[in-house]
DNA sequence: TTGGGACGTATTGTATACGATCATCTGCAT
DNA sequence: ATGCAGATGATCGTATACAATACGTCCCAA
């Protein structure tokens, strides 16, 4: 792992609480530990943590702020609950801006950087392979991972930072939306986006990211379904 | 105006205190009251806005979040000093984005807000020949809500938040790094923009907004200057 | 005059306490 | 049985209190 917050702010290793707190809570979001909806209140955080309602307040509001919790004024925080606007909302900002972050990182890789991608392919493969919950979590971290870590190489830390948001919101909206039981990402399409910036074949490896996009968006059932209907939830 | 955090938080006129404080910090920040290094203590804050040190400390932290001050722990928290590599990736990133916020705007814009944006452009010109602090501060802050506007317009309540932060930001590199005493944002460009969606010249209008950023960033001086180095400070 | 160490003050980090608000439950009237 | 009014409990919003850290000052020795 190279240093990823370096250039924003120089935290040496610091911030303990809060910041833990918070990137437990974010991990456990984006595997998909903690459903949609999920209460989060203060008090159970912060005990879960050893820690006052004080840290566990800021990790809630520093969540918030990133969209993956909502916070009801005297009712609590909960684990968002994206609507189906939203929903296209995070998939039409991540179409904007990972080509141009494609291009960015592809302008600065390094042969080091590639093999480490790959490295990631495969431990992604792998995953995916094996059974069991925790394995499907790593994989579903790890495709997200590979979004990120083009980010990283990108070079540009507020980028960086962006996908991360966009990244754990997509892992909610898949959570949510998500039909086919198939991993989250496709895996190959990762394999080939590396190809084809491999073969500098920038245009393409663009053309990909999109498709890639487009196809994890294709696998959403983005319906309103407000409570289903009362109606419909029971009539067989 | 248009509703704008409609679809990402459900929050009435609520949450009142701290987001009134942040708010106003930020608008400072923007407008340039608030200069960069300039230290907040979380006593002065609360003391200003009259409320105890637990919401001051949220709404720095919450500020710290948007990258416009940086706290230092046990030290307290600053209005950001971005370093210019800082500012060169702020600029990279509208350079990504905005084309393509653009596009999706011009997707959607209707008469109205054709109208509306002619109506910012006015008043922006109108403060720019005037004289005085107040002016000066009002037409920045106009100038970056063209930018801010159009976000808006393109319906994606993320991007318009992104964009918030980059322009905020933005500030901050002009008030260090600016050196022209000209106006933040070139006017005139801001309308060939305008002009060029009207005419339905999407491709011309993207470049002309690359070259508008390209422009601002131009105007930069973009020399790291630790403390000027002492020697360098007195040699004349 | 310069360097270093001890102290005091100011400011932040965290916890706790109290008041306010909302959700739920009970009981009575319809 | 249904619906509304009041009470109860839990949870949040905010303020305050205490502990920990950093910075500036002063003094003393070299």
């Amino acid at each position: 792992m190279k240093s990823a917050a370096k250039a924003t702010q120089a935290e040496d290793s610091a911030e303990t609480s809060t910041q833990l707190i918070r990137d437990s809570i974010r991990v456990a979001i984006v595997e998909r530990r903690l459903s949609p909806g999920t209460k989060l209140s203060e008090n159970d955080v912060g005990n879960l943590f050893n820690v006052s309602r004080t840290l566990a307040r800021a990790a809630l509001q520093a969540l918030s702020y990133e969209g993956l919790v909502s916070v009801a004024k005297n009712r609590g925080a909960f684990v968002a609950y994206p609507s189906p606007d939203e929903a296209r909302q995070i998939f039409a900002a991540r179409r904007l801006v990972e080509p141009g972050i494609l291009r960015e990182a592809a302008a600065r890789i390094t042969p080091d950087d590639i093999s480490q991608l790959k490295q990631l392919l495969l431990e992604e493969g792998r995953l995916m392979s094996e059974r069991g919950q925790t394995a499907r979590r790593a994989e579903i971290k790890a495709s997200g991972d590979f979004h990120l870590r083009l980010a990283e190489i990108s070079g540009n830390a507020i980028m960086q930072r962006f996908m991360e948001e966009l990244v754990a919101r997509s892992s909610l909206v898949i959570a949510l939306y998500g039909q086919s039981t198939v991993s989250s990402c496709g895996h190959s399409e990762h394999g080939d986006i590396i190809a084809a910036i491999e073969g500098d074949e920038l245009d393409r490896a663009c053309r990909l990211m999109l498709h890639h996009i487009a196809h994890i968006e294709a696998d959403l059932d983005l319906r309103e379904r407000k409570s289903l209907g009362l109606k419909e939830a029971f009539e067989l």
